[in-house]
DNA sequence: TCAATAGGTCACCTACATGG
DNA sequence: CCATGTAGGTGACCTATTGA
């Protein structure tokens, strides 16, 4: 249950990534591989699909195998270097996620591997992303952080299957003070949340939570709890046959307001939106 | 560097009205 | 019952600044 709480935040998290890729290829290394005690301002994936080696992140040591997909967050201390001459084959990128100014990795505190379970999904996705990298196409940026999104998503997704390995970053206190603040305004979300109650919660002067809100969120406290209510609204739309004036009620909006609010943020009003997707 | 304040702007919210 | 237009007040947020 507490599991599916924190998923749930993260999910709502999620939804404010941005992404940006900035290299992207498949390379069989050499012996004079190696780089040591660095901190990037950038993340990479490495895709083993053959070789040996050793990463190491955070002070941890790591042979990973082939068939592994790990991440060398960004701003945590790492190294890598060949250790035999059965160097890696790895497909490989660059690339920065952000939420806000936080780092996804670091805010989620996702473990740095996984075992593909589909490696021809992966490979190809791979495949995929260097094509986008080297496209000349216009709108190529567009299908390289699609395709980016799609390997994050992967990554995400087996991360948190694997529960044990899975623990939210807590250390941080400005990400705990930020899990109660976002803890509060799920359990408030039918009321009014101000700013001043979510300040009071840990003890900062409004203007100073807002500024640390967007930088871990992505957008202001108030858009946030705007955008769940909506999410709220929708389920209830399609779920329910609540009225719509009965659903406003209930994620604390009056009617007119709540028509309104809607359209701007799915586009239709309720009552479209519940007929379309019925 | 962090916490807080002042002052100004503008989006948000409410209330009322109207029409389908 | 629901959608939407207008108008005015409120307060969230931004920028600049200060003090510890």
């Amino acid at each position: 249950m507490k599991t599916s709480k924190s998923l749930s935040r993260l999910r709502n998290l999620l939804a404010n990534v941005q992404v940006h890729l900035s290299f992207a290829n498949y390379t069989k290394v050499n012996m004079r591989w190696r780089q040591m005690n660095f901190v990037p301002d950038f993340n990479r994936f490495y895709y083993i699909r053959e070789g040996e080696g050793c990463l190491v992140i955070d002070g941890v040591t790591y042979y990973p195998k082939p068939g592994q997909l790990f991440v060398m967050p960004a701003g945590v201390k790492q190294s890598y270097y060949a250790t035999n001459e059965n160097a890696f084959g790895k497909y490989w990128c660059h690339f920065t996620a952000k939420i806000g100014d936080t780092d996804l990795f670091r805010l989620t505190g996702v473990p740095y591997s996984i075992d593909v379970e589909d490696e021809e999904r992966l490979s190809g996705l791979f495949e995929k992303l260097i094509g986008h990298y080297e496209s000349e196409s216009f709108s190529a940026v567009l299908l390289q952080k699609a395709t980016l999104l799609e390997i994050v998503s992967l990554f995400l997704e087996t991360a948190v299957l694997n529960r044990e390995s899975f623990r939210p970053a807590e250390e941080d206190s400005g990400i705990q003070n930020l899990n109660k603040v976002l803890k509060y305004i799920e359990l408030h979300q039918h009321e009014n949340v101000t700013v001043q109650q979510l300040a009071d919660l840990v003890h900062f002067h409004p203007n100073y939570l807002i500024r640390q809100f967007r930088e871990l969120v992505g957008i202001s406290p108030i858009q946030y709890v705007q955008r769940l209510k909506m999410d709220t609204a929708k389920t209830l739309l399609t779920a329910t046959d609540e009225s719509i004036s009965d659903i406003a009620r209930r994620v604390g909006m009056e009617l007119y307001y709540f028509s309104r609010t809607f359209k701007k943020h799915a586009g239709l009003s309720p009552s479209e939106y519940r007929q379309l997707m019925s």
